[in-house]
DNA sequence: CCTCGACGATCAGCAGGCGCATGGGGATCA
DNA sequence: TGATCCCCATGCGCCTGCTGATCGTCGAGG
């Protein structure tokens, strides 16, 4: 799960990135919005979270441009609370949801996780199953036979690429794609280091290898 | 679906053309940069394949310059691996993707079919049902009778090319440009390798010889 | 109808690449 | 400062992909 933040205040944009990371999340930061646009357009993020004071091009019109373009990407707005911008314009403009600073980093944590949930499924349920394994995207859990496995979050994140893709041949570069943030520059080998953890706690017939193409999930 | 290229090596074109041509795409080239931007300013194409080293006008103004008369139409650009140019500068410019020359033709597929799926249009229905054969592209799984065959990346490959043109006549150069690379130069017979063992796994009657024309895949 | 040449099919063997496992070092957090 | 997580590097084994040689088949022409 990527997500990316486009926030011109060094700061907060750190410490969000710090946050959202820890959460498992492949983050982000861009802290300019003609940046933030073009990064948002390559299709890869799952959600972007939008300030709307921003150098270079302000985030109602990011916003606008991305939606102009097709992009369905939640959105979800931050701005200030003093007057000049609302609520209505930016949720005009195509943004899913809107926060107004300061907010709490757990509310903050909420909102992301409520628009990637209505993003998700579409229903109102988060768990993924595939036989024994069952994959509880909104609490981060996963439950084998019953009984609880502890992922690590990068663990957790190939997991969750390849079960929300399950049936379906995801490739190696994929995964680095969508898991990593775009800093990551290193050996495509380190997928399958996590495959390899994967496949040491969730049994070895859970992840099939496609030589030469990728993995597959088994949806059943 | 149509598309542009914009290519001055005239082989590297005509291969492209005909191949997507192939693929089910209407196909334009033009072999001049300039030519290249008039054409795409038209907004009629759905993606533009673009180079960077041409006469006329060179592919990073071009991009640059649609980009500029607000055009958002994708554009993947192509690149000779030796220096000089270099990726950075061409997403810079507002390029959707990047290839590296050489590049194998299914690469280019793929990442024309995922730059078209990212603006919402979605590709060709991903399983192909031919008799008692069935190919799921996604999967990357092929079925005889019901019961599973395991193929090698080259043996689906060839096979997948086969099948998107079911019914009709698929030469062995042909097969050769799309499966592998272009700078591939070594023995034709390989393809009847491929094909041998395409046989082996999935039925004799399956792939038909067209003795001096290539191999044909009947579509039911 | 037979012969011959060209094209296609198949097989075995080899080298290289791909995927897997493992251990260690660096960073980060409690 | 210890524990955990993440990433890198290395080595190894197996499979894949390609080559080259041989065998089979088709079709034309005498």
């Amino acid at each position: 799960m990527r997500l990316l933040i486009v926030e011109d205040e060094k700061r907060l944009a750190l410490s969000l990135a710090k946050g959202l990371t820890a959460e498992g999340y492949a983050v982000d930061v861009v802290h300019d919005g003609l940046e933030g646009l073009h990064r948002a357009g390559e299709g890869v993020y799952d959600l972007v979270v939008l300030d709307i004071m921003l150098p270079g091009m302000n985030g109602y019109r990011v916003c606008a441009a991305l939606r102009a373009a097709g992009h369905d990407v939640p959105i979800l707005m931050l701005t200030a609370k003093d007057g000049e911008y609302d609520e209505a314009e930016g949720l005009d403009t195509g943004a899913d949801d809107y926060l107004t600073k300061p907010f709490s980093y757990v509310v903050l944590v909420a909102r992301i996780k409520a628009l990637l949930r209505r993003r998700g499924t579409g229903g109102p349920s988060p768990v993924i199953s595939l036989g024994a394994i069952e994959i509880d995207t909104a609490a981060r859990r996963v439950h084998r036979d019953g009984s609880e496995v502890t992922l690590t979050a990068k663990e957790f994140a190939v997991l969750e690429q390849l079960a929300t893709r399950a049936g379906t041949v995801v490739s190696k570069a994929e995964i680095l794609e969508h898991v990593w943030d775009f800093a990551y520059d290193g050996d495509p080998n380190i997928v399958e280091v996590y495959i390899s953890a994967l496949r040491r706690k969730l049994g070895a017939t859970l992840i099939k290898t496609v030589r030469g193409a990728g993995y597959r999930l088994e949806s059943r």
